[in-house]
DNA sequence: CGGTGCGTTGAATACGCTCAATGCGGGTGG
DNA sequence: CCACCCGCATTGAGCGTATTCAACGCACCG
């Protein structure tokens, strides 16, 4: 893999396939301003951006816009259709651009426990784009609201495990659950010590009891919805 | 999709199989503290995260580490493997855990553009995966360093297409790339004109140019590695 | 010519971080 | 068995940075 110089892996350049090793057809011109889809949309092909630059992003209920990416030439972008999935959020053009439809294979030639293996796979890696879209909006929101969604959703994963998802233990320590956060672990200590002074929940040491779930996701859940003007919000608050 | 509190895809839950249709074989039990793999390590396989919970973790030069995630039973680690590139990460069990191998079919039985589709497919959403990881790493940064991570990796991508690295159109308005690097407008607007009164580049409008590619480097590069005491650090600065 | 969208600049605030000290528990060795 | 130490969690004080709120400049357009 390529490095750069942020000491992370360079965001794009690998895998940049030639032209020439592309079926060639079903190009698409898009306009600026131009959507490729649309959340919600059924998608039966992911595409290939040729040239130009898309955006894609997620609306909220409160009309503000997260954006995911701009897709440069060489991205793939719907890559919910991979998975059979709905697209997940919106793609624009920001300039005359071209995308190439990449058609896939059917997968009805099914012979068993390698091709259920190599959808799972697939899917995993799926859930890994959405889980990491779920953190990128995280990295906006206050510290309160952080803890308060891990926690949810811990809670919530315990529950289909078939534990209790209102009283359960942290598996890890403080340190890295601040670091997963994105937080100092002062501040995450100091973050329990106000959820719990506001009664939502209880934590000793490693043990979580989640005392008022609605609370949690009032606190959790994008508070303050300005007011109706149109400036469209992007930040946290 | 389901959906939760926070209006974004749940974290967890979909996709969830049911152990009854997975190939039950070559389970693995790890125990708190083991490795998985480290990053390099070459995989031919992922892994179905089956009981317990992981911490898949990026170790940095300067000895912090960035948390990517928690995974749980049902969730996939090692998808590096599926487009035979080698660990990306550490994964780690912070509990009694057991993973089950996920051996893929071989892509042997080539037939073609279809096929060729497919990997371009699923590489295009194994970048998006690392590409979420590069932003996830970019949320604990300055607004500097973030700029000019995102102004080094838009050059180089003008180079890759032919085009000037040192001189380029932003395609996007100043509130789709503050959105984008999770910044205000305004503050998107000082931290430009800092780094233009530093002389690192010059941008009028939308036209921008580089004037010190190696002093944007320095910028954009996690600065001060404090010193070498053991205390690891997590956080921004 | 007035309106609107966008970008920039200024001043005040607030939030989370850093540094530092204290508390607590579990492990080890005397 | 107890003392000590080390790692981790918590709490407090001060500070820095980015945000918010507000005003202004500018270009484009009816």
């Amino acid at each position: 893999m390529t490095s750069n110089h942020s000491g992370l892996p360079s965001i794009r350049g690998s895998f940049r396939p030639g032209p020439h090793n592309l079926p060639q057809r079903a190009d698409r011109i898009l306009h600026r301003g131009d959507h490729l889809f649309r959340t919600g949309d059924s998608l039966n092909r992911a595409y290939l951006v040729v040239a130009g630059i898309l955006k894609s992003y997620i609306l909220h209920e409160d009309g503000s816009e997260q954006i995911l990416d701009f897709p440069l030439p060489g991205d793939v972008v719907g890559v919910d259709a991979l998975v059979g999935q709905p697209a997940g959020c919106l793609v624009m053009a920001l300039d005359t651009s071209s995308v190439c439809e990449l058609t896939l294979p059917e997968a009805d030639d099914a012979n068993g426990s390698e091709r259920a293996n190599a959808a799972l796979a697939l899917q995993g890696m799926y859930q890994a784009v959405q889980r990491l879209h779920v953190r990128l909006h995280m990295a906006s929101a206050t510290t309160e609201q952080r803890l308060a969604r891990y926690l949810l959703d811990f809670a919530n994963a315990q529950g289909l495990r078939g534990c209790s998802s209102r009283q359960f233990r942290l598996p890890m320590r403080r340190r890295d659950l601040a670091c997963y956060l994105g937080l100092a672990t002062e501040t995450l200590s100091r973050t329990i010590a106000r959820l719990q002074q506001q009664g939502l929940l209880e934590i000793d040491s490693y043990e979580v009891t989640l005392l008022d779930e609605a609370g949690l996701r009032r606190v959790a859940s994008i508070s303050p919805v300005v007011d109706g003007n149109t400036t469209h919000r992007c930040n946290r608050r």
